[in-house]
DNA sequence: AACGCGTGGTT
DNA sequence: TAACCAAGCGT
């Protein structure tokens, strides 16, 4: 292992690379303005790391600055109805995320008095707040020197350590390795910093070792096998499933109906379907009516299975049975519809 | 502890 | 194209 003054060489190389790069994410202080006081707004903190859970940057930016605008502070968002909250979440994913969201504002609106406790073990009592993010805004916002380990830095980690266990097993092991070098003096930046080289500089597959700060000090890259980490339990082939969808029309607008609370898609709008079945369940469509089925079916790509629907449409004159509600056509951005039924609308011309 | 939980971009 | 990947959490 390190003796200490390589320890805190190797943290000295990181902090050096990441005050050089001025990289900067529109939640962040820059080092030179926490050197001078500055310190991160743990509500804007706080809705990035939940918004970019397993979530790309790109993906997720647009959505943070919709939700400062919408809802500019804590309290804000703790007063705004769940479903206004899902329906500016929806095609962001993980729906639990903003339902945890929503709850954990009303607590810390309500029992906190609008401010997030500052200490990892306080915030991981908090709805939606894990290791992974409780470690962050502890070490951001309040510069409390913890350890933060997220994908990126797990594979930095295993690489500087060509650790040969898997992952998820690998997890602990990976953490504890990742605490020896945690920098204490400047929790905030030095989270940042082993994230961002993660991020831009040992990416998945073509690490830019040239330009890493810690090229020294990588037993991956004296092995040149850089890319074989981090090992990785073999994924088991996810299923696929079929069923239905049955979009009706009436005077412009389209029957949607509410999805139960919790599980996939948990609270949010759908268009009704047919169970989702391993082989294509019988056509049993919720009106009799005159249906058109839509060329090809809808595909989408869950986390643990393929889902492919046949889209059916028609126009009724009454309102189908069971709960539901009409929404026009142009309002359907104002509802909270996730992306498998923006794609099913699309399909039948919607 | 292993699994459920979205979506879109890249290779 | 199929596989892989992305600043994880809850149960």
């Amino acid at each position: 292992m390190w003796t200490e003054q390589q320890i805190i060489e190797i943290r000295a190389a990181l902090l050096r690379w990441y005050d050089r790069q001025g990289r900067t994410l529109p939640w962040r202080v820059r080092p030179e303005d926490r050197a001078n006081g500055v310190i991160a707004d743990p509500y804007a903190v706080w809705l990035s790391e939940i918004m970019l859970q397993q979530t790309t940057i790109p993906h997720g930016t647009p959505y943070w600055y919709k939700f400062l605008d919408l809802y500019p502070s804590v309290e804000a968002l703790a007063a705004a109805p769940l479903d206004d909250v899902l329906t500016h979440w929806a095609g962001l994913g993980y729906y639990a995320r903003a339902r945890n969201l929503h709850k954990c504002a009303i607590t810390v609106a309500t029992e906190r008095g609008g401010e997030f406790p500052r200490t990892k073990t306080e915030l991981l009592t908090l709805p939606g707040i894990g290791d992974y993010t409780a470690s962050t805004i502890a070490a951001i916002c309040f510069d409390q020197p913890t350890n933060i380990v997220d994908g990126n830095v797990e594979r930095v980690i295993s690489r500087m350590h060509r650790v040969e266990e898997p992952l998820p097993k690998a997890k602990a092991f990976i953490k504890s390795l990742a605490a020896v070098i945690a920098d204490s003096d400047r929790p905030g930046d030095y989270g940042q910093a082993v994230m961002d080289l993660g991020a831009t500089v040992c990416t998945p597959r073509s690490p830019l070792c040239d330009s890493c700060p810690w090229s020294d000090w990588c037993e991956a890259l004296e092995a040149g096998d850089q890319t074989a980490y981090p090992k990785k339990a073999p994924k088991k082939k996810q299923p696929i499933r079929f069923g239905g969808a049955y979009v009706m029309m009436r005077d412009g607008a389209v029957w949607l109906r509410r999805r139960p609370s919790e599980g996939l898609l948990g609270g949010m709008m759908e268009v009704p379907t047919s169970e989702w079945a391993d082989v294509m369940p019988s056509v049993v469509p919720p009106v009799e009516a005159d249906w058109s089925r839509s060329p090809a079916p809808v595909k989408h790509v869950f986390t643990h299975f393929e889902l492919r629907l046949d889209v059916y449409r028609t126009e009724i004159d009454g309102d189908p049975d069971g709960e539901g509600r009409w929404v026009a056509c142009e309002a359907l951005s104002t509802v909270a519809l996730p992306s498998l039924f923006k794609k099913v609308l699309r399909a039948v011309g919607i």
